[in-house]
DNA sequence: TATGAATGAGGATTCATTCAT
DNA sequence: AATGAATGAATCCTCATTCAT
């Protein structure tokens, strides 16, 4: 009903389209909802498309998300430079994700949810995706690692602990944000917040630890 | 874990010890699972009994979650001291208690997983469940409010804030714990995290406040 | 709790009691919700009686509901004075008995529902309580054929189909009002309806028939 | 039995004949069973589909009951004629059609069980069938008070009632016909039994009543 | 390529019944 | 005699998936 057969052309009615805005209905569902109450019928309607196209296109509902997946954990990473070297600029950069992320009118497209939380949300469900989702989060760490903890910090466990310190800030932020929208973290927009949060950011980054990391 | 009854008299047939059994599995499954994932079907052949007592005893699944829910929220509180005064030596025992929740070996009978990822992975699904993660929030925002931030912080906007950054960032490291758990953050026991910990939470309380907290 | 032992003598703690109690409780469910939306569990509670005394005392609730029927039926019977000959009275009794049957302050004890209703409602489900239902209504058929339907009327088919037109009109008439308690025919109390309902009873009873009965 | 696609075109994978299909079975179970003893399975047994056909076709077993409701008094009200105002010709065909109603060989696709035993058997389960049942005795009442009722009665409540008597009238001999089918009332085929019924009718229907009707 | 009809497995729930005490 | 804990079968419903067209 929706669809104009302005192309003549017999292959393709467009499968490209379709597929886009199948993956697209899921991402939204997935992210919102969870894997278990989010269904393919609803993604079908959604996309305007029949069920029947999910298995075409990904073969099941889990490949679905793990494509989801893939597609989400890959813009939570910041830059996947490879160099161990941090490239200078690439901080600021990195921050900016980061600090962006928490800004309350983002994530319109993902139905006003954090990405994050669809990583957080399910959790020992299949090999699979937990593997995608810990090398989401493990990129995460080494960027930061690479590009925020300061140089000063010697080399060692000390560096990768502080990395994961700061990941951790920024996911309790975000996990805080979605579950009480409706407090002060979550409507204190930007400024107070985002410096407060650059404070603690740079204490982790940048102080001397005396800790030996066990 | 077949019913080791131990204990002083084995009740008639014992419901009491059913249902705590049925409740243990219950907790157990919801918090590694989920809601959706768990079946009473699972929880009642952990618990080795029948799927019938979950209605027996606790109305229905939904039911069960909430008291399961109800229960690891209590126990996520430190005490629901109610005055709005601070007790002195208050923030010891509620920095203990969550700077004890952090550590590696705790929650065993929880599956080794930590209770407030039973309250951060269902999100939207039901008022009640809600309501109870809620409550759970900012009981505990409440606290840390009352008996973390500094006096010398002004009453307002800004100590709230203050207490609401310092769950996040607890929530933050539970939450990258339980994704990561063969990472430096999660084997680090201990010592240098623990202080670490405190030196953030610290700068969080008592430092005073550029931000005007719009 | 409701059950005071003031009875030393050990046998008996009222057996007797506790079975009058269900089999009452039983009578009204069974009579107002029907078969099967009747519990067992609920029959018990109302007559604060345990569920497995019903088993103890009936076999099973299908027991249970058999002896209801057969109670009740026993009730719609009129008398069953077993001759063939129609003793001088009768006539005036049973029709009291049918007439009194449609008053709409009856039944209280039944919860306020026609008990014919009982006998209605289930129908084909088990050949006892078929058999039951139809005895109870044939004892009645007989009943009219042999005092209410005139003497004048020949032997044979046609008084038969007379007395089963009478019990047809009374059991529409108890139908109607149990399926339209806010008409009219179940508010015209007595006086116009009951003469009405005389009347055609007598058309029935009475006017020599020309149809030859097939 | 299985599907006598003699007609015209044999859909696609033919969902209006499975639609079918599910509601006639679901008709003569619920007619001849009532609502609690009918389940989905055997309704998808007889109509040969699968049990998530009823859902997908009807919503809910409830929905299903109600649309075999729907059907079932829609063909027992006579000719839903909206005039208040009386056809000429009108009580003929309602007449017909109650007294056709009393043949013993009609109802064969109801598995020989008066679809008027499906609205009188399920009594007070829920609002929605309950209401239709009401709708439907109503909607009769309503037919018979205008265009069988002599012109003579005077209007007024003394109408309506009679319009009552003349459907339990019915009703009472569609039970009886039901619940004793061996008895001479079933067996008596048409002349004799309608002919007296029209007589009752009648009286019903024209002699001047001297009940005020209070 | 796309459609939607049909399938089957699995979930929560409900009950009558049985069995220790 | 009476209690109430435990059982197992059955019911409705929900979904992902498969199969004709």
């Amino acid at each position: 009903m929706a669809k104009e057969a302005t192309d003549n052309a017999p292959r393709r009615r467009d499968a490209d389209a379709t597929r886009r805005r199948l993956l697209q209905a899921a991402r939204r569902r997935f992210t919102v909802l969870g894997y278990e109450r989010t269904t393919t019928r609803d993604i079908a309607a959604d996309a305007d498309a029949n069920i029947s196209l999910i298995k075409r296109y990904f073969g099941s509902k889990e490949n679905l998300y793990a494509e989801v997946v893939t597609e989400v954990t890959k813009f939570l990473d910041g830059q996947p430079s490879e160099g161990t070297e941090s490239e200078p600029g690439e901080e600021q950069a990195l921050l900016e994700t980061l600090l962006n992320g928490l800004r309350a009118d983002a994530w319109a497209e993902y139905g006003h949810t954090h990405p994050w939380m669809l990583v957080l949300r399910q959790t020992g469900s299949d090999p699979v995706t937990d593997r995608l989702r810990r090398q989401s989060l493990l990129s995460g760490i080494a960027s930061v690692e690479r590009s925020v903890v300061s140089p000063g910090v010697a080399e060692g466990q000390s560096r990768r602990v502080r990395a994961e310190m700061i990941i951790a800030l920024y996911t309790g932020l975000v996990v805080l944000r979605e579950m009480l929208p409706k407090e002060l973290l979550a409507a204190a927009q930007d400024d107070g917040v985002t410096e407060e949060v650059l404070n603690l950011t740079r204490q982790l980054a940048d102080r001397p630890s005396t800790w030996p990391a066990s």
